[in-house]
DNA sequence: ACCTGAACACCGTTCAAGT
DNA sequence: ACCTGAACACCGTTCAAGT
């Protein structure tokens, strides 16, 4: 059977979601689409050029349209988007935070929030500051929730499978503290 | 020759800096110590646990006493010097992050900074809340950096090894966010 | 354009046995 | 207490050759 690049990366997210990412391996891929593994090098140079391909496409199918007009509610709706998006799949977070320090891709969710802080009139820099500062954030809490949810996932069937997450409020700190340098005042609107 | 669980963990730190994390392998290892890789598991349990040895011994050589007075100027410096602990062995903020995520070790600076928070009186909540978010800041940012730093380094000699950093700048965003949340106001003494 | 076959140079881990 | 020998079950990647 013969397959297109794209076969390759959606194949790969179901090997991501139903093995997780330790199991990602091109060998596992490979022998899931009945192929010998150096097939896979046809459609993608190394592994870590493959993996930034599922990043980008386990991004791309969790993204979601703006609903809000003031910046920072955009910024929360994009870092809760983030969020939902790295949880909607098996081991998520870890994938696009190693993708993102290898710097091969993901880097959507930074344009955005640089986008989206414009209005904030923060300045060129200190956007690019914030928008880190945001990003990191997300990345590092997202990555503690989801490897906790996984490795209670075998617990009692009564436990709460998705406890109250302080998500919002970490990111209401981080907001704050990029509300106070804006331009345009606590209340600022886009 | 034979080892004591020390001698380990100290080797292995030289292979982390002198070769990096990725081939800071149990064979690696144990042929720098002239031993068999078999003989590592007489010391630690598997791979983690010797990783997680390493991480802690990074960051009890980085450790350094507070000089502040003020909680939100002790974050700053334990924050600040978490960062130089991280950058002063290669691949010190992937190893550390490593860690962490795994849950098995590296815990000593997410207990420091919530003593340090102690005194802005958020609650052991939000105490919790805002330690974990300033050291998802950290580890983001030093392993960006450090990714960076670690790329560029086969420039050019006139390149500036170490470009003005905005760690102060995107610290201050989440400081800022922590103050407005204290009880003891913006300008609170411990 | 997409794939096979075969090889190279590696991994982490276990476990009986040695001193 | 610390280590060896030998094995098991894997990795990512390259490259000439096939259709």
């Amino acid at each position: 059977m013969r397959h297109h690049r794209d076969d390759v990366v959606r194949h790969a997210i179901v090997v991501l979601d139903t093995y997780g990412l330790a199991d990602l391996t091109m060998r596992r891929l490979a022998s899931e689409l009945d192929v010998r593994p150096s097939a896979l090098y046809h459609h993608f140079r190394d592994k870590q050029s493959l993996l930034a391909a599922v990043a980008d496409e386990l991004l791309r199918r969790g993204a979601r349209p703006l609903a809000a007009q003031a910046w920072d509610e955009q910024v929360v709706e994009l870092c809760s988007g983030l969020r939902d998006a790295l949880l909607a799949y098996r081991d998520g977070a870890e994938l696009v935070s190693t993708v993102i320090a290898f710097g091969l891709g993901a880097s959507q969710p930074y344009d955005d929030l640089v986008t989206a802080l414009a209005p904030a009139r923060l300045g060129e820099e200190l956007a690019s500051t914030a928008a880190r500062t945001l990003l990191h954030f997300v990345l590092g809490h997202t990555l503690d929730e989801q490897t906790h949810l996984q490795a209670g996932s075998a617990g009692a069937i009564g436990d709460d499978p998705r406890p109250r997450s302080d998500f919002g409020a970490g990111l209401g700190l981080v907001v704050d503290g990029i509300r106070l340098r804006s331009s345009r005042g606590v209340d600022a609107r886009a």
